[in-house]
RNA sequence: GGGCGCGUAGCUCAGCGGGAGAGCACUACGUUGACAUCGUAGGGGUCACUGGUUCAAUCCCAGUCGUGCCCA
């Protein structure tokens, strides 16, 4: 039997275990079937789960159980990212609780300690995922830095290298002063800053007391200024243009150059030129071929460019003192206060300097063009679709890819320096050296580029990399390409885009055929969930408290496309409330002895409210296939909670208690089996959104077990031909007269425990057939002693009326006359105002010629309903006032 | 400045060319051997505004106002 109340607590770790240690989420046992597979997103190795993660990992567990239980040979594919700087950040800080560094212990030592970290710390999410219900292959998990994976990337940079995708420059990178390395342009932040406008007077050569004034926001760069611009159109500044400014401080002559970089309209209209610090002055510079002077050192210091007076300042101590400096020889102008974007580190979090290195890049724009084209020939599809622009937008001015960091965690670049500094890439040292061999004549000393690549390099390659690439494994055969990936917007350029190249230069097809792009989870308020702010929702706690599957059907019920999720635990708390209602559904059908019975055939129900719920049941089965494959999940979710809980629940067991109770054995016979049926039904269109209490209820309900578990099961494949119209009409008309009974009780008060007699009137045959048939569960759900059929009406009685009757409620010593009259009128009023409307819309030629005949149908019949309910309401009150 | 969204019941949101919907909250009543984590009933909306297209607009188009995000 099983317990009164559901507790997932107690089963939701049994169950997972069952099904990992079963082997239920692996594939290889359906070579025939048609492969099914999503990648997942790896999360990062220092990760733990959040929300975003609950909601990315509940919706890829939906799509992968639900093709799972369609027959597809279905692999999940799991794994982690090595995450470069966040990895690396997380055993540094270690390392200083320790009183060492990195650099202290060197970098072998380092990168065994990150290994050991990882062994013992790491991946602490892939148990989190296992709470969440993920039905992931993890026998097949991987790594990025695993021994195969590595393989990948080397092979990757090796042949991109040499078909000149990837080659050296030196150019101003993002440099982040705090951790050392340089960084690509997504990982920097642009943050509104609430700064200065400094404006200094620079004298102009040769001509005494002249000065022309530049407004800046970073006064620390003016000590490698090379020029200073103007516009060209710029009268004010017409006859200074090719003279020479003295640059104040270090002395340097430094030219006025015309440029339309300048804008007339910001500060001075004249700008100082800084080639070496600043993107746009770097391209002013290359225009003008202007000196490029670097005055700061990798810390962000002062270097040995710059005069003495300033040499080892940070970069904010060396502003405050060119100021004062620039101040005191009267040479500033004024300060004014100035809001402006100021570019952060997403992970140092400080400001990054504009700095010029020599780097790796990956001609990015080359690899993006098959990926482009792919997306516009329709080969991947992303959904929502309005996702197509945002990554058009990028790809199509996609900037050359730093992929080389100054770390030491993650892929070191398979490059060897020679003496002259001459550069070998091969697959290893021993290559490198035959390289250099041929280039040198002779063997020589090697040294290896210290330097990694950028995480996403490797997370770029995960669709097929995981797959066993560059081998040729029958895992890569027959699961590439996948089918979906599900992503957040957030890594559309950081991930997506790349994994799009590389799947397409590499495997020559796309990774995937389309991308589902999920929303944020924000909090109640709709705000963006941080630590700063304290309103972190736990996704462990909501599991803890309500129970996974709970969580699971509140992300999947609000995950409509498009729109971000207000997640509020009171909603969590909600969908908890439903897996209790499915609980209690599956206890009441156990104690009344529905069991599902393997031999029963739906389509053979003799009685009118089984084949009713049949057809439901049907109906849900489109309904949830077609919201699946088109990605509607909040559709699917509500879709499967109504049927479970408003038909099944509410009406159909309802239905059947009277012929449960009864006495016609033939007929228990059938509802019971076709309830047990129809509980099954449930739990295999829910099992995808809350595999716990479906599996669990699967397994106690079995009265010998059951062959195979739920997770395994197959999913139902009846549709239309299920439907019965005629029962569903049927079935319709009694729960419309029954609810129109309680509503008219509720509304003239008649206590809810009272049993009254009814009548009809009026009855049309079909009506009457219907009410002969289902007269019991009428009684029983309309709390009624009686209900008969009349010609004529009695005495004081209230009246309303359903299609093919008039309800009649004699009622003469409860009813007040003066509030019955005002409740028909205004009922009659109401019945006016749409026939009016009706008949207008009927009158006009053109709508009749215009549009659809079924429509002129429907409206047609809609009022000849509201004409006859009109009439026999005025029927009605005419009766009442007679009396 | 460029791009993408969103303004529908008190709240959170579905719907998106032909009869305004759900959940929560609220009100009233609790009766039936699954369920009070529940049941039944009820109140509540010029579908932001202004124009246009159409036989027909909450839905399509344009503009206005408000609001959010992404990129410069």
């Amino acid at each position: 039997m099983l317990e009164k109340t559901y507790d997932p607590q107690a089963i939701e770790q049994k169950l997972y275990e069952q099904w990992e240690d079963g082997g239920s989420f692996k594939i290889g046992s359906r070579d025939n079937a048609q492969p099914y597979t999503i990648v997942i997103p790896p999360p990062n190795v220092t990760g733990s789960l959040h929300m975003g993660h609950a909601l990315n990992n509940t919706l890829q567990d939906i799509l992968i159980r639900h093709e799972r239980m369609r027959g597809r040979d279905a692999l999940w594919q799991p794994g982690m990212d090595h995450a470069g700087i966040a990895t690396q950040m997380v055993v540094e800080r270690m390392l200083e609780a320790e009183g060492t560094k990195r650099r202290d212990i060197g970098r072998e030592a380092f990168i065994d300690r990150v290994w050991t970290w990882k062994g013992e710390s790491g991946g602490l999410i892939s148990r989190q995922l296992r709470r969440l219900g993920a039905s992931a292959d993890w026998s097949r998990e991987r790594f990025t830095m695993d021994e195969g994976l590595s393989e990948a990337v080397l092979k990757v940079f090796v042949d991109l290298y040499e078909q000149g995708l990837i080659y050296k420059d030196k150019r101003l990178v993002n440099w982040d002063p705090k951790l050392l390395t340089a960084i690509s342009d997504l990982e920097v932040q642009q943050q509104e800053v609430k700064g200065h406008l400094w404006h200094f007077r620079y004298p102009i050569e040769g001509e005494e007391g002249r000065y022309i004034i530049v407004a800046t926001t970073r006064p620390e760069t003016m000590l490698g200024d090379t020029a200073v611009a103007v516009h060209p159109e710029d009268e004010r500044y017409a006859d200074l243009i090719g003279k020479h400014a003295i640059l104040p401080l270090v002395g340097r002559r430094i030219v006025i150059v015309a440029d339309e970089y300048a804008d007339p309209e910001q500060g001075t209209g004249a700008v100082k030129i800084t080639p070496a610090h600043d993107f746009n002055d770097f391209e002013v510079g290359r225009r003008h071929d202007l000196e490029m002077i670097n005055v700061l050192d990798q810390e962000a210091r002062i270097n040995e460019n710059a005069p003495e007076a300033y040499r080892g300042l940070d970069r904010f101590e060396a502003r405050e003192k060119i100021v004062a400096d620039l101040d005191a020889l009267g040479l500033l102008e004024k300060i004014e206060d100035h809001t402006h974007m100021v570019p952060f580190g997403d992970r140092g979090g400080v400001p990054i300097e504009p700095w010029l290195t020599e780097q790796w890049y990956a001609d990015a724009a080359t690899l993006a063009k098959p990926a482009i084209e792919a997306v516009e020939q329709g080969k991947t599809r992303f959904v929502p679709e309005n996702w197509t622009k945002t990554y058009y937008e990028w790809m199509r001015n996609i900037q050359p890819w730093c992929i080389s960091r100054q770390l030491w965690w993650g892929h070191q670049i398979p490059a060897w320096y020679g003496p002259d500094e001459t550069v070998f890439v091969a697959h290893d040292e021993a290559a490198a050296a035959e390289k250099a061999r041929a280039h040198y004549g002779k063997d020589v000393e090697l040294r290896r580029d210290p330097d990694v690549l950028d995480t996403w390099f490797s997370s770029g390659l995960w669709p097929f990399s995981t797959l066993g690439w560059p081998e040729k494994t029958p895992e890569l055969e027959r699961y590439y390409p996948t089918d979906v990936l599900v992503t957040g917007f957030d890594i559309i350029f950081f991930w997506v885009a790349r994994m799009m190249m590389m799947g397409l230069h590499f495997m020559g097809e796309v990774p995937f055929h389309t991308v589902y792009i999920h929303a944020l989870v924000r909090d109640e308020k709709g705000q963006k969930m941080s630590k700063s702010k304290g309103n972190i929702i736990d996704p462990l706690e909501l599991i803890g408290e309500y129970g996974a599957d709970a969580l699971r059907f509140t992300l999947a019920a609000l995950a409509a496309p498009g729109r971000d999720i207000k997640l509020s635990p009171q909603r969590v708390e909600g969908y908890r409330n439903f897996t209790t209602k499915l609980w209690n559904a599956a206890r009441y059908c156990q104690m009344n002895g529905c069991v599902s019975d393997p031999a029963f055939d739906p389509s053979a129900c003799t009685q009118t409210v089984n084949r009713w719920m049949v057809g439901e049941m049907a109906r849900l089965r489109l309904r949830l296939d077609g919201a699946l494959d088109a990605y509607r999940f909040n559709e699917a979710a509500q879709a499967a909670y109504q049927t479970a809980w408003n038909t099944f629940c509410d009406w159909y067991l309802e239905f059947t208690k009277p012929i449960l109770s009864g006495g016609d054995e033939a007929a228990i016979e059938e509802t019971r089996k076709a309830t047990g049926w129809a509980l099954d039904q449930l739990l295999l269109m829910l099992h995808p959104f809350m595999p716990f209490v479906t599996e669990e209820l699967w397994q106690q309900l079995a009265p010998q077990g059951r062959e195979t578990a739920l997770i395994r099961a197959g999913w139902p494949e009846y549709g239309e031909e299920m439907v019965d119209a005629e029962a569903s009409a049927e079935m319709d008309w009694v729960v419309r007269l029954i609810s129109l009974i309680r509503g008219t009780r509720s509304e003239v008060n008649v206590p809810a425990g009272a049993k009254i007699a009814v009548l009809l009137k009026d009855l049309d045959a079909t009506a009457e057939g219907r009410l002969e048939r289902h007269r019991d569960l009428i009684l029983r759900l309309a709390r009624l002693e009686s209900i008969g059929i009349t010609t004529d009406i009695p005495k004081g009685s209230i009246q309303d009326v359903i299609d093919g009757a008039t309800l009649v409620l004699p009622l003469a010593d409860v009813i007040d006359i003066g509030a019955e009259t005002q409740r028909l009128k205004k009922e009659i009023g109401k019945l006016e105002g749409e026939i009016g409307g009706l008949e207008k819309k009927l009158a006009n030629e053109k709508f009749i010629a215009n549009a659809p005949e079924e429509v002129v149908e429907e409206n047609r019949e809609r009022l000849a309903g509201a004409m006859q309910s009109r009439d026999r309401l005025n029927e009605a009150l005419a009766r009442l006032q007679a009396a």
